[in-house]
RNA sequence: GGCGCGGUACCCAAGUGGUAAGGGAGAGGUCUGCAAAACCUUUAUGCGCCGGUUCGAUCCCGGCCCGCGCCUCCA
């Protein structure tokens, strides 16, 4: 099965599949480590990742790069600002990205290259540019990328820059550009700076340079696709296709993936609108990171996401119904044979799922067969209709279900744990929501003699001590079902 | 101004030239000591508005209204 996907270039949906045959080599831009990530940058991640586990899913290794943008303007004013080395600065804030993006399930990339480690390969590139009559150097030792050496300039994002004056709106700082829209490659250090010494003079890198230069490094100088958030579409990846293009004499990426930003509430994400959120902000009000995931992703890439807290209560509901489900049927006891109805049940729902992720990654369609087979395994269950076969074809279509969606395990509890130390650590325990904080003062081991307790008295029929249990434990965030089998719990 | 996206039931959200997936929420019912879970029934004669093309349009074309994004370092 081939993907079929946007492709920002084309401005059509294109199939997907590696130029070698082999593996799919992919660049995805990565974050700049100067601050925790918010839910719209990990929006941009979880689609990626939905991505690359599509293609797994369907045969199709991956080679996956994401850098560490470990060096720009803010994280050295911060660095400044906190009297640290730049490294001891981004060290933490991308501990802490990895660590998120553990909590919210996205697989790491098979390369995680770091631009400070990368400075030989940017220099090349610029004296590459430079012998190429693309780049010069200005008075003050920066260097700038002749936007004129590209005539092909605007193709990704679809811009005619031609119509454009020179000098209309040139930086103060920049005033040596030939152009005013020559980009920087690198820029020469000021007095106390975090720098370089090179051949090309004492500086750090433009913010494009690096993945140009680690791009070609991991992925060769011509590779199958780049991914990354709408708004790196230009400048950002229009530059690098500038700068590649230019030093390599041949196509950069050959397909182009973007994800739109999500909106929150309603409303353009900023922290004045006091709708700014990172992972670990919901996580402290009690959210599961499983039901974040699976709201970031259950709006195709392609559109605009309006991330509420009524979406995550829904994706938290739709997640509930899911592994109540995946246990119906890991325990109880079939007998053995199969049913043509469920048979069939089991492949049409497949087959409407693959679909659905091949046309351009739909997950909002992809959802709906998957929900469909759960009725039918339900109702079937319900009847006594369910045989061993059709227990196993309908677990394994799950399981091909999560192995994009990744939402039936109930691992919730470490990604708040987590989040609760470090909510102790950075002295913010006062945003943690009450009923997670009365929640995670109950131990499994005390929820279960409590359980018991209940069930004991069920049998004298003392109900009134078994609500009472019940509704203590409620208040606390643990609901209690009873069932055949006997009695399950779960936190909330 | 340039480029682009969207307006589908109470909410979220797919989708198709032939009469509207799925999820959530609500209501009624079955089951249950009561709940929960699960199942059944139920909630858009209509898909922003107005025209047009067509045997037929939510889906195609035109106009209008509304919302949103990008336009030099925000994923």
């Amino acid at each position: 099965m081939t993907l079929r996907l946007f492709n920002t270039l084309s401005g059509q949906i294109e199939p997907l599949a590696p130029a070698d045959g082999q593996s799919l080599r992919m660049y995805a831009c990565g974050p700049t480590v100067y601050d925790f990530g918010h839910i719209g940058n990990f929006r941009t991640f979880l689609e990626v990742d939905v991505l690359r586990r599509f293609l797994l899913l369907t045969g199709t290794p991956v080679r996956h790069v994401m850098n560490i943008t470990d060096v720009d303007d803010k994280i050295i004013r911060n660095a400044a600002a906190a009297g640290i080395p730049i490294g001891e600065y981004t060290a933490k804030f991308e501990a802490a990205f990895f660590e998120d993006l553990d909590s919210l399930k996205v697989q790491r990339p098979e390369v995680v290259p770091h631009a400070t480690a990368h400075i030989d390969q940017m220099i090349e590139l610029v004296q590459k540019l430079a012998a190429a009559g693309a780049a010069y150097k200005t008075e003050d030792g920066s260097w700038y990328f002749r936007l004129a050496a590209f005539p092909s300039y605007g193709k990704l994002s679809k811009k005619d820059l031609s119509g454009m004056e020179d000098g209309a709106r040139v930086d103060v700082d920049e005033y040596e550009k030939d152009s005013a829209r020559d980009f920087a490659l690198w820029k020469a250090a000021k007095p106390g700076e975090t720098a370089w010494d090179t051949a090309i003079g004492r500086g750090r890198p433009g913010w494009h340079l690096e993945c140009s230069a680690m791009a070609a490094k991991y992925l060769g100088e011509s590779f199958d696709l780049h991914a990354g958030g709408e708004d790196l579409m230009f400048p950002h990846h229009e530059n690098e296709i500038a700068q590649s293009e230019t030093a390599n004499h041949k196509p950069f990426a050959r397909h182009w993936m973007h994800v739109r930003f999500l909106l929150v509430e309603g409303r353009k994400m900023s922290k004045s609108e006091g709708n700014f959120f990172t992972l670990r902000d919901l996580l402290l009000k009690g959210y599961r990171a499983s039901s974040i995931r699976l709201a970031l992703i259950s709006v195709p890439y392609r559109h605009q996401l309006n991330f509420t807290f009524d979406g995550l209560a829904e994706a938290t509901s739709a997640i509930d119904r899911l592994r109540t489900f995946h246990d119906r049927l890991t325990k109880t006891s079939f007998a053995p044979g199969e049913s043509p109805a469920l048979q069939e049940a089991a492949k049409k729902a497949r087959e409407e799922y693959f679909n659905a992720l091949a046309n351009d990654l739909n997950t909002a369609e992809a959802r709906a067969p998957i929900f469909d087979l759960v009725r039918a395994g339900n109702t079937a269950i319900d009847q006594g209709q369910m045989l061993a076969a059709d227990r196993d074809a309908i677990l394994a279509v799950l399981s091909d279900f999560d192995a994009v969606f990744d939402v039936l395990k109930d691992d919730d509890a470490e990604p708040t744990r987590k989040a609760l130390v470090w909510a102790e650590e950075a002295g913010r325990l006062d945003e943690v929501a009450p009923e997670l904080r009365a929640s995670q003062s109950l131990t499994d081991e005390s929820i279960d003699a409590l359980v018991a307790e209940r069930t004991a008295a069920k049998k004298t029929r003392d109900f009134a001590r078994a609500d009472q249990i019940r509704n203590d434990l409620a208040a606390k965030g643990v609901v209690i079902e009873d069932s055949k089998d006997g009695v399950r719990w779960k936190r909330k």
